[in-house]
DNA sequence: ATATCGTATTTTGTATGCAAAATAAAAACG
DNA sequence: CGTTTTTATTTTGCATACAAAATACGATAT
């Protein structure tokens, strides 16, 4: 009996894990055309899982088809970011709430060790290691909920807002700020004040719309 | 000049509408297994775009698939209503709080009759059409946040919820008190009160779970 | 030189074919 | 008989082939 059965996953969904990350990566542009037989070449398959591949990014929002005119990384424009952080800030709102309720202390001591690399990351201005530790608190916090469903929303979300790329242009200043709330993010969550770390969940993501619309250039 | 052409969506797309048609009416039950042969035949296509239809489905969350094994339709657990609802109540308060503060009063007014139209249903213990008047006024009011990704993102997960067909089982009394919740949502939205409106929605959303985990049975 | 038309090439859309895996059926064994 | 093993059938996964649409190119006309 060998219960540690290798299953690999089916090609198209390897692909298009490939696919999400260079578009994540931004080796994908958004606009950038997505031709089919240079990318089964690259990646060594045929067009069928291919296409099967770029048909659930689509569905996911990443890609765009035009038809008979093939398929395109989409354009994340001023509006749709404008769009999407009230739904982050009202579903992070919402996560933080129910973490406060039901994560464990094991899991909110994890939170807080990160909090504190990334705290350091800050004060090295380790820029990179900053924006990952920081992804990753509300990543934790998030999962706290314990609601998967909601999980799986905002990182559909977050993904689509993290290639508009505002990152570089963030001031001193909104760092700054940025640092403080997440202070109280942690002590909120320490506390165990659901209304408290949704409120600032909420106002977190309010900083970020300001620093990113006062920043994001609008290639539409 | 032509402007008016006439562009035949694709296969894989008017396939995956019809599949998705099929679900949502229960022709295809949670849980049955989808055979791309027989399926094929009854649509008249081929196994490609079927299965680019499938795989775009399964990336909505609609359908399973299981590796070597095939897809199935998703069966949605008392669990998994149990995260969606939230989930709607947060964004559905969001979408009543912009929607008082942005909707038209030729919207609000649309509202208005579609909402009295609701009530003579009620009334007349007509469920079928009250359901579609209920279920159009949310729509509007959500339409009426001028926020298409919102719109997008409750429409997918109240299409989950709306499977588990709770509806049926709906007392008289959790009637009454939805279409009293109403009256209030209508109230709100014409005194443009966006935090009435969001409070009263996320509170209608709560009646809504207590409905339905009520009487849901849970086929897992 | 520019514009337009027609042709060639590329690219996408769909169907089919073959291989591998899973399921069902049948045979062999206890 | 019931259980396992073997064989046959079905079903899925992937690749290829062909058709249709779109794009690129070049020739012709103005």
């Amino acid at each position: 009996m060998n219960s540690s059965i290798i299953i690999r996953a089916p090609l198209h969904v390897q692909v298009a894990e490939r696919l999400r990350l260079m578009i994540d990566s931004g080796e994908l542009e958004p606009g950038a055309r997505l031709n089919e037989i240079d990318l089964c070449n690259t990646m060594g398959v045929s067009r069928t899982p291919l296409r099967e591949a770029i048909r659930s990014l689509a569905t996911e929002g990443l890609i765009e088809l035009q038809p008979n005119r093939g398929a395109s990384v989409s354009i994340i424009s001023h509006e749709d970011v404008s769009e999407i952080l009230p739904i982050m800030a009202a579903l992070e709102g919402l996560g933080g709430r129910l973490a406060a309720t039901y994560m464990s202390e094991e899991k909110i001591a994890q939170v807080r060790k990160v909090h504190d690399q990334m705290i350091s990351h800050y004060q090295n201005r380790e820029v990179a290691e900053y924006f990952e530790t920081n992804r990753l608190i509300h990543e934790l916090v998030t999962e706290g909920s314990g609601n998967q469903t909601l999980v799986d929303t905002i990182n559909s979300l977050s993904a689509k807002v993290r290639r508009a790329r505002f990152s570089a242009q963030m001031t001193e200043e909104s760092w700054a700020k940025a640092v403080s709330e997440h202070e109280e993010i942690i002590a909120a969550l320490e506390a165990k004040d659901p209304e408290r770390l949704e409120a600032i969940l909420i106002q977190h993501v309010e900083t970020k719309r300001a620093t990113i619309l006062g920043t994001l250039e609008d290639k539409n």
